[in-house]
RNA sequence: GGGCGCGUAGCUCAGCUGGCAAGAGCGCUGCCCUUACAAGGCAGAGGCCCCUGGUUCGAGUCCAGGCGCGCCCA
């Protein structure tokens, strides 16, 4: 794919990423660059990637999620890793059946006027339709994902993974099917599992209601609620057994009002003496600690509603098919009426909504398929406890393991349409259940062919769990599950360690027996510019396309890799994108041109680095900033501290690379008189502009391959594939930098007066450098031309005496800097502007000898930092005395 | 109620194992269209590192308490 591009004089001067961005990607997917090989000798890498729902469209925090993943996968691929990113998408059943019943809506119907198999036939045409949009944008934005291995939850292989593992949990024991007390969401008319319950602080009120006792109707046992309505469920009043203030009342029986039933008071201990009145409705139907007293009471259950939270026939008439809402204003009002309702108080309690709709939830008794948590957890906890599974931050640890000592049993059965259904079938003959990785013909106990299915399905997580080798061919032995599993890194959110995290790793441990990553990266949130979290809802979301589109998706990327603090959340204008995007996009335009510069020079043949000894100080300089960069950003990619990596190499790349070392090597780059020297300036730049575009590939990829591919001598084919920058040892050279360090820093100072006294541009000026170290001399020597250009000098020298008419600065290493300025020259600016540089240096002198003066720091802190300190010390007192004595000479003036 | 996180320049945030003359980007001020780049260059201003105590020779960094903000769990 390299060969005969546009010359690289012909790049324009400003970076078009919509020019070679499609295209390179296009080049990528030809050349089968994306895809893993399991046969490879290689050492894998493996990401499986969190599944979007299958139709959603791409938002910032997908662009975010699969970012992170694409620059790990993409560095270790060029580490020489057999690197896999496996993408595919989820049926999110819930939010996928919604999103279609609201389509319906709109034309006035609902899923049962379609009926079961419409209504599912449906939803696969819907997704279809949009199903794996999102998966293309994730192609615009550089994803190198294996493709050909899309996987889809309600794949034929997957759901066969499904069946398989429903049918061992079954059998083993851990697959159950009970009445029990569970969270439902009346407008999704399912059942939901505890996690899947946001809980949210409301203000609500605390009912006192008088129940009248049986025997003496003028006492009342008074029961404090925030849910009067559910009192029509009531089947007791509970006390603490130790609360005595109502032990008269144990064992009687009060006449519960409206229902006019009779219910017992019963005494238990769960009951919190100081809630409310001490006594307690007892609601076994619709709220989980009244269910476990009722099991221990052998309490009746009376659940008072509909599948959508209307009340059903349970309760007197006149209360039938109202709303809860409703229901709740009718009862209380009923029982005003009646003198019933002592008083209510304000009250804040916490209450369940919907994850995925927000409709306050109803606990409510129902028949559902449960899986038994606790020993799948153990292996989970102690794979954790044993480091084998690592999360970055580490506090997320915590949770996990929080999560999992506490682990409650998962309710998997929804009562929707759209999912894996319920491999189990009822015989209409002799009730036998028949539990099945097949579709049965006939009932295995008594022949007969009347089986219903279950109507129900699972929850979509009892799918996404299996993910990390589901996707490999799970339940057989394929090659790929050999070759990949167990993976290396997950990428995700916190908000799903619960959902997905834990239970991918005890599914990876009760069905392949080992981990299915060792790493679990969680990242934060993407906010808007005022801290509130990316929604559709709100409208203050980020189009990630409309981002590549305008800046590019490098310039998306290394946005949102440098503004990613570990484990922060990271915050973006969706008001004014060019404020948020504006770096990454002019960081690409500085690449873009530090390119344009160098391309040029680098036609035709360039040799390999030379030795050492031929190098100039620039080019040691560079080589060993550049090792350093290497050593920087490798260690930042392997500690997950991408953001770090990505400011490192901005600093690299501009402050240094171009900055300096493109100025310092241009007198070289275009003396054609000098084939020597001109020939080692190329070899170093290509070499530098090289491996600078390797470090940057993973976060920044189409950029570096659309310049890679300009540059003579490359190693591959496609920078993808080139091999990821080493460290050479002897590149280090502390004595390049510290010459070039106090190069800069005397130029900084020349730059300094030219500012302060408004030296045109184009003016050059006389520098006299007086007591310059060995470094500054030898650094002079050795780029001179371009010091003289860089400060604008058209004469150094370095003898004579301090003047008057001269500005002054001196340098760290003690050297002085003057500029003889002529008329230009202000003497009372000029003593103004060293009175200040005194007083900072004398407060820095006066702060490091109170330092040393202490005993205690000399004899107890360690001999380095102390002799540091006194090093630090002279130098600040050196500098402070030339500049007094430059005050001085002015002062004569 | 239990747990976790955050508070550093006007804004967004780095600052990892305590050794700082406290950093970056944006924004701001001044000068400059110097033939790679004005999406740029050079120079500069701007900080009770939330507060109070403690540990330490030494605290932005560690500990305790407080204030403010956010998240998770019950």
């Amino acid at each position: 794919m390299a060969q005969g591009k546009t010359k690289s004089s012909e790049l324009p001067p400003r970076f078009d990423p919509r020019s070679f961005e499609e295209p390179t990607y296009s080049r990528w997917s030809a050349g089968g660059y994306f895809g893993a090989d399991p046969r490879s000798p290689r050492a894998t890498y493996v990401i499986v990637m969190p599944p979007p729902n299958v139709t959603a469209e791409l938002h910032m925090g997908h662009g975010l999620n699969n970012t992170i993943q694409d620059v790990l996968i993409r560095w270790r691929r060029m580490q020489g890793r057999e690197a896999l990113w496996v993408p595919g998408t989820d049926h999110a059943g819930i939010a996928t059946q919604n999103v279609v019943e609201r389509q319906l809506a709109a034309e006035g119907k609902t899923r049962w006027d379609l009926g079961r198999d419409a209504f599912v036939e449906r939803v696969w045409d819907w997704v279809r339709e949009t199903g794996g949009t999102i998966l293309d944008q994730l192609k615009a934005i550089g994803s190198s994902a294996d493709w050909d291995r899309t996987c889809f939850t309600l794949d034929a292989g997957p759901s066969q993974a499904v069946r398989e593992v429903f049918v061992r949990l079954y059998e083993k024991g851990l697959i159950y099917r009970g009445k029990y007390i569970v969270n439902w969401c009346p407008r999704c008319a399912t059942a939901l599992a505890n996690e899947e319950v946001e809980h949210e602080e409301v203000e609500g009120a605390l009912y006192y209601q008088r129940y009248p006792v049986v025997g003496d109707e003028s006492y009342f046992a008074v029961v404090a609620t925030t849910r009067p309505e559910t009192m029509l469920g009531d089947t007791a009043v509970a006390i603490h057994p130790q609360d005595h203030r109502h032990e008269g009342l144990l064992g009687k029986q009060v006449m519960l009002p409206l229902a006019e039933r009779e219910i017992p008071v019963i005494a238990d201990e769960f009951v919190d003496p100081d809630f409310g009145t001490g006594l307690v409705k007892v609601t076994p139907a619709h709220d989980p600690n009244d269910f476990e007293i009722g099991l221990r009471h052998d309490l009746e259950q009376i659940d008072i509603f509909n599948p959508d939270a209307t009340l059903s026939d349970a309760v007197p008439e006149r209360f039938r098919g109202m709303d809860r809402f409703a229901a709740r204003d009718a009862v209380v009002e009923e029982l005003k009426e009646r003198g019933l309702l002592e008083k209510t108080e304000k009250h804040m309690h916490s209450v369940g909504h919907c994850y995925r709709c927000h409709t306050m939830v109803e606990p409510r008794v129902s028949e559902q398929w449960f899986v038994q948590m606790k020993p799948l957890a153990e292996p989970a906890l102690e794979a954790y406890r044993k480091g084998k599974v690592r999360f970055t931050p580490e506090r997320w640890g915590g949770v996990y393991q929080n999560w999992l000592e506490n682990v409650r049993d998962w309710c998997i059965s929804r009562q929707l349409w759209w999912g894996h259904r319920i491999p189990v079938w009822y015989c209409a003959s002799c009730d036998a259940m028949l539990v099945r990785r097949d579709d049965p013909e006939a009932c295995s106990e008594c022949g007969g062919r009347e089986l219903q299915q279950d109507p129900d399905v699972l929850d979509t997580w009892f799918s996404s769990w299996l993910w990390p080798f589901n996707t490999l061919g799970w339940p057989d032995e394929t090659e790929d599950l050999k070759a990949f599993y167990p993976g290396h890194t997950l990428v995700t959110a916190p908000e799903i360690i619960f959902f997905w995290v834990a239970r991918m790793i005890m599914a990876g441990f009760e069905f392949m027996g080992e981990v299915p990553f060792n790493d679990v990266y969680l990242h934060g949130t993407v906010r808007d510019q005022l801290g509130r979290r990316m929604s559709k809802s709100m409208g203050n979301g980020i189009d990630p396309l409309e981002v590549v589109q305008i800046f590019g998706a490098d310039a998306l990327r290394f946005t949102l890799m440098n503004g990613l603090g570990i484990g922060a959340d990271l915050q973006l204008n969706n008001e004014d994108l060019e404020e948020s995007f504006h770096v990454g996009r002019n960081f690409g335009n500085k690449i873009w041109n530090a390119a344009r510069l160098a391309l040029p020079h680098l036609e035709g043949d360039v040799e390999p680095l030379p030795g050492r000894g031929v190098l100039e100080l620039s080019d040691r300089w560079i080589l060993s900033r550049l090792g350093r960069a290497i050593r920087e950003v490798t260690d930042d990619l392997e500690r997950f501290r991408l953001h770090e990596a990505a400011a490192e190499l901005y600093r690299f790349f501009w402050n240094e690379l171009c900055d300096w070392y493109l100025e310092l090597v241009k007198p070289r780059l275009y003396d054609e008189s000098s084939p020597e020297a001109r020939a080692v300036a190329r070899s170093v730049l290509r070499d530098v502009l090289d491996t600078s575009l390797r470090l940057l590939h993973p976060i920044m990829p189409f950029i570096t391959e659309e310049l890679w591919q300009r540059l003579p001598n490359r190693e591959a084919g496609s920078i993808m594939v080139s091999s990821w920058p080493e460290p050479r040892p002897e590149w280090a050279d502390p004595e390049a930098e510290a010459q070039i360090g106090i190069l800069q820093e005397m130029l900084s100072a020349v730059r300094n007066i030219r500012s302060e006294y408004h030296v045109a541009h184009g003016t050059d000026i006389e520098v006299r450098l007086l007591a310059a170290d060995e470094s500054l001399r030898r650094a002079i020597d050795a780029e001179g031309e371009a010091t003289v250009k860089l400060g604008g000098i058209d004469r150094i020298s370095f003898d004579g005496e301090s003047q008057g008419a001269e500005a002054m600065a001196v340098l760290s290493s003690g050297a002085e800097v003057h500029v003889p300025l002529g008329g230009l020259i202000d003497l009372a600016r000029e003593r103004g502007r060293l009175e200040k540089q005194a007083q900072e240096l004398a407060a820095l002198v006066e702060r490091s000898e109170k330092r040393l003066a202490s005993a205690d720091f000399v004899n107890k802190a360690p001999a380095q930092v102390v002799e540091q300190a006194r090093e630090k010390l002279q130098g600040l007192r050196e500098q402070l005395d030339k500049l007094n004595q430059k005050r001085r000479i002015l002062e004569g003036e």
